[in-house]
DNA sequence: AGCACGCCGACT
DNA sequence: GTCGGCGTGCTC
């Protein structure tokens, strides 16, 4: 556009980012002249809103030359520094909005790290010549605050918050503010400048650093520390940076600046992008595929050459190559000039299987996951954005990494729940993929050994190719597998080990080689089960386990729940499967078998992997690489056991309880169940020795466990597809789950009736040609979370515009919070709870 | 979400 | 008679 057509363009159509979702539409504001150069569609600017015309941070949508309104407010600034929106990812955030209903902001939040787009906040600081005293009215905390604002010429009200606790500092705040004492100002919080670090060089040769500590030089160090880092930095001879330094020597920061006061070393500020020191090996790997590898990888070849929107599933066997098959797609796709997002679980996304990548695409790559700083977050985006790299490889959130031209999107472990976002927007990476793919023409490539029951049901009726890899590579065989029915325990013994995988443990610890040993981490759901026949009971409109409930505390009088339907009941006296008296209601202690662990194997060492003992991220790193390198004998863990890494030494595996993750009360339980003890069965077979799994049960004449064990994923899909279809469950339908939290436990009641209320009035009314199964409302599985209540609609419908066209006016409704109200929010086909 | 306008209870 | 409660409505 020339300048004469952009000054045309008088006015700017935005939408505000921190808007709620009742007021989310486009506003428009005049585009003062010396703006207007700098104003474009995906720019960020800052305008006045609202009767105190606060200022909001705002996204532009579109020029136009006419305002929709009279009185339009003018833009007070364009945000320069931040970088504008491409095309792409404004409608990404577009699509959204409409899609999940969330905001413009929510979105654009989503896509863009916040150090580049910084954040509004308020400020305050005294008002010229006044000063409060008591007599004002004002307590003598109000008065420390005001004290505390003088001394200083800005305060923002996270300080504030933080100093005098949120309420009092509110409460205290908005007095002087309204008595004229101290003035609120916003101001657009500082975009990141970028992460530097800090290069330093010796600029002295070995031979002046011997006549320094000859003291034989005309320069003096008197201090021993200096003397190190100068001896160090001589030494290598390479520029190091501070932190390098520092680890190696001890060193302050102020010791180092010493030596460059003295003109004895050298400072030089580099871009620092924390993933290159990931580090890169020397020699270049290569890749051969089998002949079935080779066949898949020229279909996905086919996709990137055909440049059009194409979907492929993956469909392998734990060991059957499936990541070199993604890493030659990754290099057909930037060899064909377009770039490469690649999404991990983030439980895979370990230095082994990163290395890997960097090893053979080199820097090229970037990192995005939840582990980087702000600063470290916005290189990744920028070098992105600039196609320094053009390999990007992340967790969910990296799906909106800005990359350029992009072709191919893979996601790998496809099935994984933590696709989707748990917080607001709920969205699912797949979703935001399809959409991209279909925007730029690219490749969608999901990749799974228990693909996700939607998504083979697309490859299964066509819509996404079918590749399937069969063998295992190398000479890696299935491990022996071995269903142990606990009821045949011996009673007395109450243990949660059987005897036979007691005996096993013995004898590969003896052997020299390592066990895992793997629970559920959801195994505490309280379920009731029947001693006799394995079953649990379940609800009679879902097939999903019902949950006990306890009532006031007493753990003898509770009843049974549907967490889906909120469906009822009383515990029942026989099983209704085989009328046996013995029902019991089932928990399971972790550590309890730890230490019966130690107990059954003497000077053995064993490590516990749980939430508890793995407070940290690192420290659970760390245990996994203790248990690699043969530091233990047995792991005890949870999922996280499961994921990215090999251990060569493990030849036996023990799941415990397998049956417990089939009592989740969620129509995924299945398809987890059986993914989970898939791949822990993949974990003994890795090896050159025959490994053995060991499947603990209660129900061993469970299919689901029994195909498990088999892997036979295509007789488990078989079934489980025929269930859902029967009890009418996505794929068959979608699942709109509508949650209504308030403070105030009797506002929560009264709303959540309200709304159940207004959606009946609905479809009778406006959309009477949507339909809809409702149930509810009823307290969510955990009713009080810090101090909030929480209530649950649940809905079966089908999701397309007019039911989202109904779900978005009641969220226009409802969403307030206060005024006699609770806050109501929606997740479309949730997972878990 | 803020903020203002507006209409009913306990205080100087 | 007023200060202040929060219900309702608007924000380019």
């Amino acid at each position: 556009m020339s300048d004469n057509e952009y000054r045309s363009y008088e006015y700017a159509s935005v939408y505000l980012l921190d808007n709620p979702y009742g007021i989310d539409t486009t506003y428009d504001y005049f585009i003062p002249f010396e703006l207007r150069a700098d104003v474009c569609r995906g720019a960020f600017v800052t305008v006045p809103f609202g009767r105190g015309n606060r200022k909001h941070m705002a996204l532009v949508d579109r020029l136009c030359r006419a305002p929709s309104v009279q009185n339009v407010k003018p833009v007070v600034a364009v945000c320069k520094d931040r970088a504008a929106l491409s095309e792409e990812i404004i409608r990404l955030c577009l699509y959204m909005k409409e899609q999940i209903l969330c905001t413009v902001g929510d979105a654009v939040r989503c896509a863009v790290p916040s150090a580049i787009l910084g954040k509004l906040s308020e400020y305050y600081y005294p008002a010229p010549g006044r000063q409060p005293d008591g007599s004002a009215g004002f307590s003598p905390a109000d008065l420390f605050v005001y004290n505390y604002i003088e001394s200083r010429p800005y305060v923002g009200i996270d300080t504030l918050k933080s100093k005098f606790g949120a309420s009092a500092a509110l409460s205290s705040i908005k007095k002087l503010v309204e008595k004229g004492y101290v003035c609120k100002e916003l101001k657009a919080g500082e975009a990141c400048a970028g992460a530097y670090e800090f290069y330093y060089r010796a600029v002295c040769d070995a031979d002046k650093f011997r006549r320094i500590i000859d003291k034989s030089a005309d320069v003096k160090i008197s201090s021993e520390k200096q003397k190190e880092v100068l001896g160090l930095l001589v030494e290598s001879s390479k520029e190091m940076s501070a932190k390098e330094i520092m680890q190696l020597t001890g060193a302050t920061a102020a010791q180092i600046k010493a030596l460059v006061d003295k003109g004895l070393v050298s400072k030089n500020a580099k871009r620092k992008f924390r993933e290159s020191f990931y580090g890169i090996p020397d020699e270049k790997i290569s890749i051969t595929l089998n002949s079935e590898q080779e066949t898949a990888f020229e279909e996905i070849k086919k996709s990137i050459h055909a440049g059009k929107a194409e979907a492929a599933l993956l469909f392998g066997v734990t060991g059957s190559g499936k990541t070199n098959v993604m890493m030659k797609a990754i290099e057909e796709c930037v060899n064909n000039g377009r770039g490469v997002i690649l999404l991990l679980p983030e439980i895979a996304l370990t230095p082994q299987t990163v290395g890997k990548f960097y090893a053979y695409f080199g820097d090229r790559v970037a990192l995005v996951h939840s582990g980087l700083s702000a600063g470290e977050r916005q290189d990744a985006y920028e070098r992105i954005a600039s196609g320094e790299a053009d390999i990007v490889i992340g967790t969910r959130s990296a799906v909106f990494s800005p990359v350029k031209n992009p072709g191919l999107f893979i996601i790998d472990e496809e099935h994984e729940s933590t696709y989707k976002s748990e917080t607001s927007p709920k969205y699912h990476a797949r979703d935001i993929v399809r959409w991209r793919c279909a925007y730029n023409g690219a490749v969608m490539l999901l990749s799974s050994a228990t693909p996700s029951v939607e998504s083979y049901t697309k490859a299964v009726e066509g819509k996404y190719k079918l590749l399937r890899l069969k063998s295992r590579y190398g000479n890696a065989t299935l491990p022996e597998v071995v269903i142990n029915d606990m009821r045949n325990e011996d009673a007395l013994r109450r243990s949660p080990l059987s005897a036979r995988l007691v005996s096993e443990l013995k004898r590969v610890t003896d052997e020299g080689d390592q066990a895992i040993l793997f629970l559920n981490r959801r195994g505490y759901n309280t379920v009731v089960s029947c001693k006799s026949c394995g079953e649990v009971i379940t609800c009679p409109h879902c097939s999903i386990s019902l949950n006990y409930h306890t009532v006031s505390g007493r753990y003898d009088r509770g009843f049974l729940f549907c967490h889906w339907c909120g469906y009822k009941a009383q515990l029942p006296e026989k099983c209704p499967n085989c009328s046996s008296e013995h029902l019991v209601k089932v928990g399971f202690g972790t550590q309890k078998i730890e230490q019966e662990l130690s107990e059954l194997l003497p000077g053995k060492k064993i490590l516990r992997m749980d939430a508890d003992s793995t407070g940290k991220k690192q420290s659970y790193e760390k245990m996994l690489s203790q248990f690699k390198n043969r530091e233990a004998d047995v792991l005890i863990g949870t999922q996280m056991v499961t994921k990215g890494h090999d251990f060569p030494g493990v030849t036996l595996v023990g799941v415990l309880l397998a049956d417990m993750s089939l009592y989740l009360d969620d129509y995924h339980a299945n398809e987890r169940t059986f993914a989970m003890l898939t791949q822990v069965i993949g974990r003994a077979g890795r090896s050159e020795k025959k490994g053995m799994a060991i499947i603990q049960t209660n129900n061993p004449d469970n299919d689901v466990i029994k195909l498990a064990c088999r892997q036979d994923y295509e007789s488990f899909y078989d079934s489980e597809i025929r269930l859902r279809k029967l009890l009418v469950f996505p794929p068959y339908c979608d699942i709109a789950l509508l949650n209504i939290i308030s403070p105030d436990e009797k506002q929560t009641a009264l709303t959540s009736k309200r709304l159940r209320e207004e959606i009946d009035i609905m479809l009778k009314t406006n959309f009477s040609d949507v339909s809809m199964i409702v149930f509810g409302p009823f307290e969510a599985p955990v009713y009080k979370v810090e101090e909030k209540y929480r209530m649950r609609i649940v809905i079966k419908c089908r999701l397309n515009k007019r039911s989202r066209e109904m779900f978005s006016q009641l969220l226009i409704k409802f969403g307030r919070e206060g005024a006699g109200r609770s806050a109501v929010s929606v997740d479309f086909n949730p997972t878990g709870l």
